[in-house]
RNA sequence: GCCAGAGUAGUUCAGUGGUAGAACGUUCCCUUGGUAAGGGAAAGGUCGUGGGUUCAAUUCCCACCUCUGGCUCCA
């Protein structure tokens, strides 16, 4: 074990000497060392909020310079059981550890059931290395079931600097939060009277949103594609039918009634695309089919895990449903693959992690077909050579599924592609295909989403670029500045020149100085602003500023076209 | 959903048991300015919603809604 993980747990034991003193009767749950620093949670018998951590830390940095040192015993289960007699958790944790004994740690008047290692004494923790940051609720065990204890958090690191950087750079994450950006360049906005998690886009949010579809729709020409457009509503008959109605229902907001009837609203697009699978009769021949939307979903997700864009309750996906015969899923699964590490590609995201989920709890399908499903999907990572992880049971219970994870800049993953086969729909909705032999048989059906959700997906788009979107993706890419009133007129026959061109550009040629103007726009992110005064004027050309690198000079506009249309076109 | 914190002008925030203030933004006027804030004036708030306590509530109490940080869950 590193050092710094060493220390980071013994941290975490004097975090627990400390609360002990301040906070006699806690009872303590576990305090591991994670990345950046270390936790404990405890069951406390008052509450606390942000205004003790500083106590805390006080006392934290008292004990580390008594030198306390951390001695380890091991001892008979028995023993432990007695030491540990008033603190339940403690004994459940006992009660888990396979074999007779149990290892524990003693420093100063704090003992823990700890297996180690730590640090010999903690006289070699620097007392200006590690910082309390937070309080947060965190359930025993990690289940809903159990009580919910408070935890601290600290974060530690080897020297002080160390530190400092960190912190550093956790505030210039914070100003990448895209909810903040979001606002600052009115791209989306929430409400609280239209309701949670659902966000409404504003002008330049809606070009932005257009602008991603519409290289989507490009994209999928040549993968063999066909568009369907589904309504947001469906009979409650249709959800019983997919199964969405018994194993969704917690997901959904409620039934609209009328008259005698029921709607839901959809958390996802599949039945609909089923229904045209199912409206002719499918050869072989007509294999695979592929149905793609940009379909907008609602979900009732659980109020607490709702986040700005990356976690909301209605959403687009550029969703598809794919029905291939057996043979063809190799092939298939694999193309999309492809294709959807090519798209993220497109936008920036190189650092991805890749999940292959398996078999829940609750399932459609035989475990012989989930089987099958899994060597194929195994097969085609192999193949395509990419790292994955399996994440156990956490498969969608109409099959398994790649997902693939990007990363955004705060190193949070943010699931955005998912591939997923499914056993449930065909048989649900008895799907067919006429074989070479002219017999029925049961379609294999992929469901797969390449960005995930629009919201999602811009959300992380954010955060990567710091708001900086290529110029492919600016909602507004040039602006053009007149330096005084009597220039006005060029500045808006640049402007027509451009507008016509199809390049989104904005005459700034209101009252205030050109340095306003400029500011304003490198707030805004806005690409390129092109200043023109007599100079220019003169000379038929336009001042240059590119965003993040300042003035790059003076050009004729037919150079500064051919200049963007080439960025533009390689998506830079 | 659970634990904790928060909600005051378009935004960021200050403030108070006697119904409110700053900065930025917005609008108008002056200024015609050469690469990150020119000057002036004005408009703008049922202090999240609903109850309760009180002579009086934005302020205290309760419920709800929304947001933030976590837990759990997910595209």
């Amino acid at each position: 074990m590193k050092k710094i993980e060493k220390i980071r747990h013994s941290l975490a034991h004097i975090l627990a000497y400390a609360v002990q003193k301040l906070y006699p009767g806690v009872k303590f749950g576990i305090g591991p060392a994670i990345e950046n620093g270390f936790y404990y949670d405890f069951e406390l018998p008052r509450k606390i909020t942000q205004e003790d951590l500083p106590k805390i830390e006080e006392t934290m940095r008292k004990l580390l310079k008594e030198g306390i040192e951390f001695k380890k015993k091991i001892l008979k289960k028995e023993e432990a059981e007695k030491i540990f007699k008033d603190q339940p958790y403690k004994l459940e944790l006992i009660k888990e550890i396979e074999g007779e004994n149990v290892s524990i740690y003693e420093s100063g008047e704090f003992i823990d059931l700890c297996a180690g290692p730590h640090v010999k004494s903690t006289k070699e923790i620097n007392p200006e290395i590690f910082k309390l940051v937070k309080i947060a609720g965190a359930y025993w065990k990690g289940s809903e079931e159990n009580p919910m204890l408070t935890r601290i958090y600290g974060i530690a690191f080897e020297t002080k600097e160390e530190l400092e950087n960190y912190l550093r750079i956790q505030e210039e994450i914070e100003k990448r939060d895209h909810r903040v950006l979001g606002q600052k360049l009115e791209l989306f906005l929430f409400d609280s009277e239209i309701g949670a998690g659902l966000p409404i886009w504003m002008p330049k949010g809606a070009i932005l949103r257009k602008l991603i579809q519409d290289f989507l729709f490009e994209e999928l020409k040549n993968e063999g594609y066909e568009w369907a457009v589904t309504p947001h509503i469906g009979n409650l008959n249709l959800w019983k039918t997919s199964g969405h109605w018994e194993l969704y229902r917690e997901n959904m907001y409620s039934p609209i009634k009328i008259d005698e009837e029921e709607y839901l609203l959809k958390p996802m697009n599949c039945p609909f695309h089923v229904k045209i699978y199912k409206s002719k009769i499918r050869s072989y021949k007509d294999l695979p089919i592929k149905y793609a939307e940009f379909g907008t979903v609602y979900r009732y997700e659980r109020s607490g895990t709702l986040h700005g864009l990356t976690r909301v309750r209605g959403f687009t996906q550029d969703d598809a449903h794919i029905w291939c015969t057996p043979e063809q899923l190799p092939n298939e699964i694999e193309k999309l693959l492809k294709h959807g590490l090519k798209i993220l590609k497109t936008f920036g995201f190189k650092e991805y992690n890749i999940y292959l989920a398996t078999r829940p709890e609750k399932f459609a399908g035989t475990e012989k077909m989930w089987k099958k499903a899994m060597v194929v999907l195994k097969y085609v990572l192999r193949k395509r050579h990419l790292n994955y992880q399996v994440d156990p049971g956490g498969g969608v219970f109409y099959g398994p599924k790649i997902d693939i994870k990007i990363k955004d800049c705060l190193g949070r993953e943010w699931q955005c592609t998912t591939i997923q086969v499914d056993f449930n729909l065909p048989e649900r909705f008895d799907l067919t295909y006429v074989d070479k032999k002219g017999k029925k048989k049961r379609p294999i059906m992929i469901h797969r989403a390449l960005l995930g959700s629009i919201e999602r997906f811009i959300g992380v788009l954010l955060e990567n670029t710091g708001g900086a979107l290529p110029l492919w993706l600016s909602p507004e890419q040039i602006w053009i500045i007149p330096i005084g009133s009597r220039h006005k007129k060029y500045a808006k026959e640049i402007d027509s020149r451009l507008q016509l061109l199809g390049f989104r550009c904005q005459l700034r040629d209101e009252n205030e100085t050109v340095s306003k103007k400029i500011r304003e726009g490198e707030i805004q992110k806005i690409p390129y602003m092109l200043v023109v005064g007599d100079k220019e004027m003169k000379s038929k050309t336009v001042r240059v500023r590119q965003r993040q690198k300042g003035d790059i000079g003076e050009m004729k506009l037919a150079e500064f076209i051919e200049k963007v249309k080439n960025e533009i076109e390689k998506k830079t």
